[in-house]
This record gives structure tokens, sequence and C-alpha cells, in this order.
DNA sequence: TCGACTTGGTTGTCGCTGCAACTAAGTTAG
DNA sequence: CTAACTTAGTTGCAGCGACAACCAAGTCGA
């Protein structure tokens, strides 16, 4: 590898490590929330009905099954969502934000932007964005093939 | 956010939840290793005498001091490092790689860095690389103002 | 229509990391 | 010199995520 090679997958390695920890500190202070719970409250909270089948929800969040369950089944018991039995399947759980997860994702999602904002977009010209997008994008379906991911944030973020 | 921005920032945190796993499958099916210990390998491998102090270790690490305290027990467990007390600090303690330790790594560093070209550098043009790199540094000062990380995989990666 | 296979989801266990508490060693002010 | 403070490191616990095993429901072929 050389000079410049090594100066872009060094920076990557860098943003990957120490942006996700920035991500669930500053939620979990103001919103006692880890990025990933935050992530699917915000799915949630716009689809129609607030309501996205756990298989579908595992995908807009990026998340394997095993992982959508346990952190439905906690945010459930703190009263954010609530579980119910698909009527057209019933192998499937479609999971709803609950009102209280309304509220608390909605005043959330300011902060949120906020820091973003300071952390990274705020920090980048229209060039540099445009080519983080496109260099993001190409990257990211390296990754992930099947494409699934992140098709939710949208408004929110 | 507008259009780009949110594309930018989607993409951003894309990255940042898919790659980690691919580095860590990759070194895992390859070498048994996390990529956080290839980190600490490589970091020692290119120390004078393949020693640094627990401290610095974590710092060129962007870990924590328990974190890589655990880390190296483990790793010493496997005969991969040794502890040694420091000589001119009671207090400290030197990590040192071991021929076993040393072997594993050289080993495992060629196929990462074929991963790594693989999945970023090849898919990039010169300048993507260059735009990368510098929206990544500049990412990393605002998300790590002291700015300890990342000055030691260099030749490895 | 019945057996084999696939799909949706849950549960349990294990390993790793963060955090707080703690020990030990070094430093500094009086 | 010694009490207060700081620094280096370890340990224990708790929380989250991966994975495998499992169950239940749906599908499909003969």
């Amino acid at each position: 590898m050389d000079e410049l090679e090594s100066a872009a997958w060094l920076s990557l390695v860098g943003l990957t490590e120490l942006l996700p920890p920035s991500l669930d500190a500053q939620l979990q202070t103001d919103a006692q929330l880890t990025h990933f719970e935050f992530q699917v409250l915000s799915t949630l909270r716009f689809a129609p009905e607030q309501t996205v089948q756990s298989k579908d929800l595992a995908a807009s969040t990026n998340s394997t099954l095993p992982r959508l369950s346990h952190v439905v089944t906690r945010l459930e018991q703190r009263g954010l969502v609530r579980k119910l039995p698909c009527p057209t399947d019933r192998r499937a759980t479609n999971v709803q934000l609950s009102d209280d997860g309304r509220r608390i994702v909605i005043r959330a999602t300011g902060g949120h932007i906020d820091h973003v904002r300071r952390l990274v977009i705020d920090r980048l010209d229209r060039d540099e964005l445009a080519a983080l997008a496109k260099i993001g994008t190409t990257l990211n379906r390296a990754l992930d093939p099947s494409d699934r991911f992140a098709r939710h944030i949208r408004d929110a973020d």
C-alpha cells in the first residue's frame, strides 16, 4: 500500500471506531437510547401505521433477527413499542411504536441531528459531502450486496 | 438535512456498521484474530524491541486500559505476547510480541491487506482515495481531538 | 394430504467491552 | 518525611451482540 492508500484506509478505520461510540454516548445521555434503538424507533416512526414486521425491521436496521428480538423485548418492557401478531402470517410479529415511544423518539431526534451536524456535516463542504456520499455508496454496495440497509432514517437523521 | 447531507450521513453510518464486522470475519476465519487483536499485534510488531508500554499501546489502538488489559491477558494465554515489568516505572507493564505472535501476525497481514484491497482500496480511484483521506482526517480530528489514534498499522495495513 | 423443506421468530449461552472500584507506585506540597 | 493527589494497571460485574439450537407456521412436491 502506498502513502495515499494507507492514509485513506487508516482514516476510514478511525471513523468506524470513533463514530459509533460518539453517537451512542450522545443518545444515551440525552435520551437513554442506544443508536441502534434510535434507528429502530425512527424506522417505526416513518412506517405506515408506525408498524413494521420484525423481519423487515431487521433488514432496515441492518441487524440480525436475534439481535432485533432482544432489543424489541427490552423496548417493549420500557413501553416504547408493542408486539402484535401479524394477521396474514401467523409466524410473523409486527412491531408497533407506542405513543410513549413516539414522544421519546421525536424528542431525541432534534438533539441527535444537532450532534451529527456539529460532528460531521458542518465540517465538510458541499464537494466533500458529495464525495463522501459517492464513496460511501460504492463501499456499502461492496460490503452489503443485498443493499437492504439504511432506507430508513431519511427524514429523521 | 437536505438530500446531499442525508445521503452522505447515511452512507457513513452504513460504513461504520458494515466494515468492522467484515474485518473481524476475515481475520477470524483466516487467522483466529479479531481486528482489534490484529491491531495490537501489528503495533507491537513495528515497535522497537517489539515492546510497547500498556498505556501507549492502549492509546495507539484507540482503546481503554481495561479493554487492553483483558485482551493482553488473553493474548498472553495464547502465547502471542509477554508481559514484562517496566524497569524505569514499577507501576507500568511492557507488552512484548513473542516469536509465535510475530509469526502469527506476519502470516495474517497478507490476507488482511488483500481483503482490504478487494473491499475498499481497489474500488476507489485516486481522486476518491485522496478525498476519503482528507475527509477522514477532518472527521477523526473532530471525533478524537487528542488525535492519539492510528499511527500504527502503517506498513502493515 | 403428508412428509420434507423453508421461513419467521425466540431463547440460551458465550465472549467481548464499558464502567466502577480497587491496588500499587510515583509525585508533590508543606 | 508524609499526607494528598495523580497515574498505571487489574479485576469484577453488567449489558449487548453473535451464534446455534430450537419451535412454530407456511410451502411445495409426489
